[in-house]
DNA sequence: CACAGTATGTCAGACTACTGACATGAGTCA
DNA sequence: TGACTCATGTCAGTAGTCTGACATACTGTG
């Protein structure tokens, strides 16, 4: 069934290498954070908090890129576990500031350790010079693609 | 609760901006193609039999990179509608070689030039050379990603 | 003040993709 | 030939995320 590469033009997408880059990496992150017993939002969840310490259910949701809906079913679930805490009210408007405990804290540590490796890893052949490159085109994609639509005038 | 950017280093991971590049292409994709009733993995399955006729559900699962079981339930699907066709038996092995119909064709037509519409616009502000790079420093990713973990030796 | 508009938190149902499991067919090797 | 390994197709159950909906709270404008 396999006939080598035609080269049609897939080979060459841009669009489908970036899902393909993605899909690695999160199988690999998936590979290293299911041991742990998280999965990649849970994790990047925790990783935000830490940098970001106070951010409410609809910021961390779209730090994750995941809608609020399911931001708030996870942070439940990490509030049941202890590994986050948030007041019983808002202190202003509705958003509840979320904090790490020291167990969601210790549990991170392990996790960023893994996920840092990973990264490393993808970036093994990729000299200093080239990472600097590749974050200005991917700052550029992601900024094309937030754009609206541009109608024609 | 928005306080500007604290510039931890989330905003310099690199594999956190291609997370970030994904999901704005995937939020892109979704919207262009939910008008015409398909998702982007009914999408993709349909562009790749386009470009490698006769792949099996195998092969189509690894090129879309989702697993093998996702991708015989949307191929039963498609089979359903018209937009794809198998042979009831294999002619060597399990494997079955999937085939676009006419019908198949026509709604990738239309889809395949809005795909290609956002794909531009996400390159929009890259010159050839930068798509170049891109392209090379992807695919390093990819190649780096896939290799085994490395153990220490 | 009253009102519309926007942002947030949350519940419920639906969907997509996943893991687990099993049977079938091809290739390898003793 | 028979045993083993591997890839494939498929069914069933599970998990994560999504859309839809509603109530609440801040903001700006008349």
């Amino acid at each position: 069934m396999s006939q080598g590469e035609p080269g049609v033009e897939l080979d060459t997408s841009l669009g489908y290498m970036l899902k393909a880059a993605a899909s690695a990496l999160h199988s690999a992150l998936e590979a290293v954070l299911k041991p742990l017993g998280m999965t990649i939002t849970h994790y990047s969840c925790l990783e935000l908090l830490a940098q970001r310490p106070g951010l409410s259910n609809s910021e961390l949701a779209r730090g994750t890129f995941v809608t609020r809906q399911s931001m708030n079913v996870l942070l439940q679930a990490l509030e049941r576990q202890g590994l986050v805490v948030r007041p019983a009210q808002a202190p202003v408007g509705r958003a509840l500031p979320t904090e790490l405990t020291d167990r969601g804290r210790e549990q991170l540590k392990v996790a960023s350790a893994a996920v840092r490796r990973v990264e490393q890893a993808m970036l093994a052949d990729l000299s200093p010079a080239d990472q600097d490159q590749m974050r200005r085109l991917l700052t550029a994609c992601i900024a094309s693609l937030s754009e609206p639509p541009a109608s024609a005038t």
